[in-house]
DNA sequence: ATGCATTTGTTCGTATGTATC
DNA sequence: AGATACATACGAACAAATGCA
């Protein structure tokens, strides 16, 4: 019995092996952000492949994020920073392809967006405190000036927080989950019959959590902020839906 | 003042715009998974482009997870259901690049697993309870068999709570999170000193959380599951990171 | 500011291995 | 087994864009 296990070969494209290379140089930090690749005629000759084969590597590359080539740049394709804009995709296509409903998006956002104020009402600088204070400002004045700012200084409150919160995978998702919800319903928020009551009532809100935050209260900042995101968005969200919300209200 | 808002107008390769197309047509649902695209040749026809400006198109959208094509196919590349695991490499990848560390990850999977398990108590159905059991079972089963199977039965038991949890998001979430961090301590834990101990006080905290599931008290389990986590990962954790991760445990 | 050389974007033709009928 | 259609891969060519002398 047992005898050796073969590993079923599958057939590996040339492509893919160059890939493979490149992509293990940048992760292995052996190619850093802002260095450039060889032109895709050094690489085929390096990889001792054809330039379509070069190309084909090169936008499976550029589909993950990791590179970008401009035409008619003597220096070859350049290696990108991180950015979550590969995340931010995949995860607007599972929430379209996978059928997401809003439901599950908001209740994502509440949990997320919950722990990131816990966490930063033990762990923020003062500094810190100070931008989100700074932020729900400028929402306060965004509604006397006619509510077009509103939402971008909703978003840096919650940026704010999320960073204070200390970790940036907590950051990075959930602006990604954010902006998709936001998309979502953007023209229905856009065309609510009482636009200026709902913005009173969520810097009503946020103010509450910033009491919350400022005084150190985790838990008391989490739970407001998942009553304010639930009050803010339970309209928008199928009625069968709202008790899995609710659950998150306790 | 104002004038008209002109867009820059960045030049849109012949690819992308193929890319566009398909993908459209693929998140719209006039293409389902399993049905196939016409072949490359008919698509450089109906595109009016090239072969191999068909062929990086297809490897665009390869790389997204959206279609398959096998050489000698006579039906043209598959559509592909959606699949977590595009969403699994970027968030690999914005492990290593962008520097997320092991104390993040876990942080991560306390605040995604407390909510599925919060939400699992008061949702769950019986046969979701059941398979839970099981689960922790299979742990036990595994420790006097030699702790082979322990990890997949502890995968299947946080897979059934995601379940239970009605939240597609969280369940991919905390499925991609749980596999990067295992593979990330794999070999640590394969060598802890006291591994059968280890696993017996898991098994322990895992009958915790399901008593307080089993009873309906979310905010206890909740509790229980940061706990576990912490007791299972702190040591792996750097110790100017625990601080960050006690913040969750109150 | 103007060419010039180089690079990318794109096209076309061809050869090869493979899966289906 | 053979024919057909397919994907894979190579190579040569031209246009557009870029950087540099």
């Amino acid at each position: 019995m047992g005898g050796p296990r073969f590993e079923p070969v599958r057939a590996i494209r040339a492509y893919e092996r160059v890939v493979e290379q490149v992509e293990g140089a940048i992760e292995s930090g052996a190619l850093c952000p802002g260095q450039r690749l060889p032109s895709e005629r050094e690489l085929m000759t390096q990889f001792s492949v054809s330039r379509s084969t070069v190309r084909e590597a090169l936008r499976v590359l550029q589909a993950r994020g990791l590179v970008q080539s401009r035409p008619g740049d003597p220096n070859g394709a350049e290696v990108l920073p991180f950015s979550p804009a590969v995340l931010h995709k995949s995860m607007s296509t599972l929430a379209r392809v996978a059928e997401l409903s809003l439901g599950e998006l908001v209740q994502f956002r509440m949990v997320l967006d919950a722990a990131a104020i816990l966490l930063a009402a033990r762990l923020r600088t003062d500094e810190q405190l100070a931008e989100m204070a700074a932020a729900v400002d400028r929402m306060k004045g965004a509604v006397e000036a006619g509510g077009d700012a509103f939402g971008a200084a909703d978003v840096a409150f919650h940026d704010a927080v999320a960073r204070a919160s200390g970790n940036k995978l907590i950051q990075i998702c959930t602006d990604v989950v954010r902006s998709i919800v936001v998309d979502l319903i953007a023209d229905k928020i856009a065309s609510a019959p009482d636009r200026e009551g709902l913005m009173r009532r969520s810097i009503g809100h946020h103010e509450e959590v910033l009491a919350a935050v400022r005084a150190g209260d985790g838990p008391l900042a989490a739970r407001r902020s998942r009553e304010s995101m639930y009050d803010y968005y339970a309209d928008y969200v199928k009625a069968e839906e709202r008790a899995a919300l609710k659950a998150l209200l306790e």
